[in-house]
DNA sequence: ATTCTGACA
DNA sequence: TGTCAGCA
């Protein structure tokens, strides 16, 4: 079911060790919309490259929603002064994301190490007083 | 044998 | 995303 430039659900799923229930999960998610053969579904080079696009994003943690802007932009090798803007976008709007949750983090480790802090002198504070 | 859709102890 | 079911 391969050589010329088709690729069965299976052959995706083999060559870059995902299940092929996340390949129809994808699809489920709108990110990618194979041919298909009756019902079996039949995967061109585009669609190897598109979901090789959301593999990469998923591993640089962008959302689903973020990875379905940046296939939406392979869509289009057209207009590629807005295409990259828009993806300059997206890129900022993940990283506003991720200082923000770092911010959250830090504020949750100082709030952490205050609360450590009050428990240490209370323990010490205790035990002063049954010795 | 393999895929597909739908559903969820 | 896994998995099981009931089809084709």
């Amino acid at each position: 079911m391969n050589d010329a430039d088709q690729y069965s659900i299976r052959d995706l799923a083999d060559e870059f060790d995902i299940t092929t229930r996340t390949i129809r999960f994808y699809e489920d998610k709108g990110l990618m919309q194979p041919a298909r053969d009756g019902q079996r579904r039949v995967y061109s080079k585009g669609d190897r490259a598109r979901l090789k696009l959301i593999l990469r994003g998923k591993r640089l943690g962008f959302s689903l929603d973020e990875i379905t802007q940046l296939v939406s932009l392979y869509e289009t090798p057209e207009d590629t002064v807005p295409q990259l803007e828009q993806y300059l976008e997206t890129l900022r709007n993940h990283r506003s994301l991720l200082e923000k949750q770092r911010a959250d983090i830090e504020r949750t480790l100082t709030d952490l190490a205050r609360a450590e802090e009050e428990c240490r002198q209370a323990l010490t504070t205790t035990l002063n007083g049954q010795s």
